[in-house]
DNA sequence: TTGTACGCGTTATCAT
DNA sequence: ATGATAACGCGTACAA
């Protein structure tokens, strides 16, 4: 006996495979006496309708999908759920799908919408340097959600924030602070998305107050190590500090890595925020309940989900034109930054 | 014009279907020079197979899938990732599922295990309370991950740490460190798996030596609080804070629970270790970071992710036994414990 | 080495 | 309200 099909169950129930087909996709055009029945013998049976052929015959699964690159971002947990509820909201199913590192997100976009019929999809995190033609492969409508889509790229719909100038706000109060030696954890010098521009932020910040832009103060993540992890923002801070260039402030460019970051600190008897200050950025959880809270920016992944969804929707539905949603982050202090004690005996 | 399929390739190529199906599948039998020449026309006009017909015709996939409840749980990324390893290993494919927190993971198992015609399964976390029969309809192999199957089930498989031992050997410590008023957060009230068994080893160590449970230290997770969140480990401490009732210690059954009561334990003053031991679970990265560093339960999260491994494929290859490996959890002292100072008070 | 034709399990169309 | 049957796109047995 191999596995059980649907011609089993009309057989069963005596009715005809369409009738079953109904029964199990709340077909109007059916007696409930025999739906009914239908139901409760292929309960019985454990019968399972095989998806695959399912979604081979159906035209359209009202349905869109979530490709997200570096799972374990806890970001990206509530921005998920509220991406769910917006899509049962318009009665749409909404797969989730995870993207490894390695992989193209294009190149899996397209065979999922394949196979699974999808409406649209949004993605979600990556390094997004993709050409113009490699997204115009992708035929059905999609949002870069957390990405800044570039300057250049008006006809590629994102929502997110302006990562260079909430880069540039953040260096900008620490500096305010009197911190004139600012070091930054930024992603891999390859970088082409969101670390470019925050590094990119933070470089102008430092020449708009007049301060030379110094290499020696830039941590670049490690290619293997995996990024926006404690254990990497740790590391790359023990490394920082055995080249012996002093700094005041540090800048982590994600609340993971500034949590690492204080710990390596504490570990060389540095104090947060009185020998040193340190920022993150993203407003996680991570960050708002170790000790001492990091100061951040946050951004408002709810906001962001729920543009991201309505966008998408409006693109699908109305055939509304693609467009950049920019939403503002929110600078919060907590108790990782304090004023440089350098500057204030500096200006004694 | 519709999706373009294979027949358009084929026609494309001036050859039949089934050469173009070769060319893809790297079948042995085709002609060097056809197959570069097919698949160079597949990739100047983007042609994308249709999985859902690939599976579909497809009698065995050399697939294996991972059901994870409660993505976002740190702990289970670096088990992923060595799963992934393994299957590779072994070429085998290894599908990712995210399961819902409200959806039956026996069922999604049965759907994605008929539509992706897979060999084996994975259970990773959830709420394990499921009766055999429930078990019985999966007829393929399936190992449950960081769960145990309990003592009665000796026909499910599974590899986990012993939760009733470990979490009694945590209790135990903080006994030996003189604390006699050790308060816990554990699961909700309803939870008849992983957190009814280290709710029942912390009863028994403290029953053991002669201590008087105490139904006001014990906080339960609330239902709609994401579990397991630092949120959540924060707002119970600040629940239990307010019913004041003295305690010298407070076990978090998780590192993420630990940090959130930790934060709120400063926030109250009460400054741990000093004032007041914290303890953990689970080994996370999330508790080794942060100040002060986190005492736990290191679970051997490589060695059960390659054990799962093991015991699944031999099983799928070999067609062994189910069976129950159990590892052994570490305790880890760091900085969130300390001896008890009442006990000290009351000595002299 | 290559092409033809059938069937995988389901849904949709068209009769009845 | 129901049943027979034709697709869906692909892999594969078989014939060539």
């Amino acid at each position: 006996m191999g596995t059980i099909t649907i011609k089993d169950i009309a057989k069963r129930c005596q009715v005809g495979v369409s009738t079953v087909s109904r029964a199990m996709n709340d077909h109007p055009d059916i007696n409930p006496k025999t739906k009914k029945k239908i139901l409760k013998v292929i309960e019985e049976s454990g019968y399972v309708p095989d998806n695959s052929a399912r979604n081979l015959k159906r035209v359209d699964a009202r349905a869109v999908a979530v490709l997200i690159k570096g799972i374990g971002n806890t970001f990206f947990n509530q921005f998920i759920e509220i991406l769910e509820q917006e899509c049962q909201k318009r009665h749409y199913s909404c797969v989730i799908q995870r993207v490894e590192e390695y992989e193209n997100e294009i190149d899996v976009a397209l065979q999922i919408a394949r196979e699974k019929k999808l409406r649209g999809v949004v993605f979600l995190g990556g390094n997004f340097s993709h050409s113009g033609e490699e997204f115009g492969r992708l035929k059905i409508p999609y949002v870069l959600s957390t990405i800044n889509s570039g300057e250049g790229n008006n006809r590629i719909a994102s929502v997110s924030v302006d990562d260079f100038k909430e880069s540039y706000k953040m260096t900008d109060y620490l500096l305010g602070l009197g911190h004139k030696r600012i070091a930054i954890i930024t992603a891999r010098k390859e970088d082409e998305s969101i670390g470019k521009l925050r590094l990119l932020g933070y470089q102008r910040a430092l020449s708009d107050q007049g301060i030379q832009f110094d290499e020696d103060l830039v941590c670049y993540m490690k290619m293997h190590v995996d990024r926006y992890s404690y254990r990497s923002g740790y590391k790359i801070t023990k490394e920082l500090l055995s080249r012996k260039t002093p700094f005041t402030a540090l800048y982590a460019t994600s609340d993971t890595l500034a949590v690492g970051a204080i710990r390596a600190l504490f570990e060389a008897g540095i104090h947060v925020p009185d020998d040193c200050s340190v920022a993150g950025f993203d407003g996680m959880e991570a960050g708002e309940f170790c000790i001492p809270g990091i100061t951040t920016i946050r951004q408002p992944a709810k906001e962001i989900a729920r543009a991201t969804a309505d966008l998408l929707f409006s693109m699908i539905d109305k055939k509304e034109e693609p467009k950049r949603v920019i939403f503002d982050g929110e600078l919060i202090i907590r108790e990782s930054t304090a004023i440089s004690r350098i500057k204030s005996s500096e200006e004694e």
